[in-house]
DNA sequence: TGGTTACATGGAAGCGCTTCCGAACGCAAG
DNA sequence: CTTGCGTTCGGAAGCGCTTCCATGTAACCA
């Protein structure tokens, strides 16, 4: 087996290397005005900025982070946090780190991934610390755990994706659900739904409940009495979605409301392996609109979140509160109904 | 509930940073020692390490990264570099990030996430350049674009996860495939089935070929003749997979052999739909292990690949690159055959 | 015209760390 | 008692950048 020396220590150097100093003086202009020129800072005339920044770019310039780092004590660069099995088990969390890390070089900030295991709030406190981070995103699915509360705690510029209701004064971007969920029943019940079931997610999540409490207000509005047999508890994942869902099928229930795609994806099998028909027998509906829904068969009506609303809002809030900006402490973005086969009757209302 | 516990090693913001020289002079040495100390660098006597290690420790003390950085040029984050829908489509890719992320915390290295777009390997190239990253791990999913060749040209410390025979000269980690689908089609072999089809990967990849390779090398080994329109194109996606098996059955195959478990996946949904029972009337097997698999009905044979081995492989080979010191270009890792329902026959031999 | 304000500019002081290099020391050999 | 060598140590020079501050210049009003 043939091996090779890693001389690679050099890494980055082929080529010297431009540095400040080499723009200043090419530009006949020092370095501090250089510097000001081409960080948008003021004091420094109009023409001469336009003139360094020409100057830089010609040269092919790029500021060492490090030294940008060490000198302005700010990385740019951004950590996002999550359970560690997370993005391996629920599509959510990949769709998320693509959404966030796409958010993340739009804004020219780079992305750190910090996969939170057993004890991690002092592994992230301990980067941001080390200087390798400015701030974090921290993903809703660990809303809850100990280890997310040591964290806002640990005053790290924090965006949460995800509602927190217990924890106000941190910044959040959330999803609606209630609302949604709603919409989703209504939905339904114009394609001729009257035992529409719910699958909920764990209630102490903010967003299980806003999606069971919406769930429990369409029925209100529409005036239907909630048979209470047709609520049950999940757990957002696929295998307990297929369980739960084999139970709650001897309620004869002719539609089932999924908290999330991965439960919807579970319901579906579920209604399938009992030889019932979806969506006649039974219409399934999820939330989220992940990739797993584009491949499943029928195709599934979902409430897609717009991931790269949600990152793109979270990123932009925390390069903003970096910036000593005022953000605002809740940010509440709509996901769109996505209507398709699982819930599509031949004989409903189109809506 | 109580994060600021006593010690000021943990608060983060509020007290001022324990830097090297406040350790220096704690320990009654100079910053150099200090740093000869702290670093495993020699110069220094033992008890003078223990001393100042010791020192550091209870003082809290942790390295700034940005002036570690600047001073050395090493940054201690590497990078992953993948296309950037592959994290969202398909679980391989988040398998891949959480392998990775994990291995690079093992190795006490940052990870940051490089999703690649359109023309990343500028992108990439400008981040190792900034000084922001030391290397890369590049996933194979991305083998063969333009980009990553750009990438691989770029003096850039690398690894490959993956197979890449066009560029030896690039250090890769591969997993074994040929001689694994061998074993697999002899299992099949094992369990009765006669017409065993093969939906291969886009064959530009390697590790589609040698699996394609494995496939028909075993026929020979069972002396077997392979009908030819059992083997059909895939591209490692579900709805291909799906696709392509539609029209696979009308050849009567008894046992179907994806080349990876998302498009097993597509061609268990393909053969239950045309009424067929898996195993008994068709057998499928996958590749690859991902999450997927585990929430599948029935459960799907398929050849586990050690991602956190693999990836275990692929950081610690760039960490000891990076050192300079002499890393095998090629390394290969087996995959374990997980044997499920989806090809046990109850007539078949058992292995 | 003088006196003020407003702004543009460059010198220089770091940011916290690594590392080169010469000084100091100890010790064996001559 | 010297000479020479190996080792341990500290001084100091940066790494490339930001930013404070003193200086210089032009523009303004009275």
């Amino acid at each position: 087996m043939d091996l090779v020396s890693g001389d690679a220590a050099t890494s980055s150097a082929n080529s010297p290397a431009v540095t400040l100093d080499e723009v200043a003086r090419v530009s006949g202009v020092s370095r501090a005005a250089a510097s000001r020129a081409l960080n948008g800072r003021d004091g420094v005339r109009d023409d001469v900025r336009l003139r360094v920044r020409h100057v830089a770019e010609s040269l092919g310039y790029r500021p060492n982070r490090a030294a940008k780092n060490l000198a302005s004590g700010r990385t740019s660069v951004i950590g996002l946090v999550m359970p560690s099995d997370e993005l391996r088990v629920d599509p959510y969390g990949a769709s998320l780190v693509q959404a966030v890390a796409n958010a993340a070089e739009r804004h020219d900030e780079g992305l750190m991934l910090l996969l939170a295991q057993n004890e991690p709030s002092r592994a992230v406190a301990d980067t941001i610390r080390d200087g390798l981070i400015d701030g974090v995103v921290v993903s809703a699915i660990a809303i809850g755990a100990r280890w997310v509360e040591e964290l806002l705690d640990a005053q790290v510029p924090t965006v949460l994706i995800g509602a927190h209701p217990g924890r106000p004064d941190v910044h959040q971007v959330e999803v609606e659900s209630h609302d949604s969920i709603m919409h989703v029943v209504h939905h339904l019940a114009s394609q001729g739904c009257e035992r529409i079931a719910h699958i909920h997610g764990p209630l102490h999540r903010d967003d299980a409940r806003q999606r069971l409490d919406g769930f429990r207000a369409a029925h209100l509005q529409l005036g239907r009495d909630l048979d209470e047999s047709l609520v049950v508890e999940g757990d957002y994942t696929r295998r307990t979605g297929q369980q739960v869902t084999a139970r709650l099928l001897e309620q004869r229930p002719d539609a089932i409301v999924a908290a999330n795609d991965e439960t919807a994806i579970g319901v579906m099998q579920a209604v399938e392996r009992a030889g019932l028909s979806i969506p006649d027998d039974v219409a399934v509906t999820g939330f989220d609109g992940t990739a797993a829904v584009e491949v499943i068969e029928p195709t599934l009506t979902t409430l897609m979140q717009p991931f790269d609303e949600i990152c793109e809002l979270a990123v932009s809030s925390l390069v903003s509160i970096l910036a000593g900006n005022a953000v605002p402490l809740r940010q509440v973005v709509h996901p769109t109904l996505a209507i398709a086969a699982s819930s599509s009757r031949t004989g409903g209302t189109s809506p």
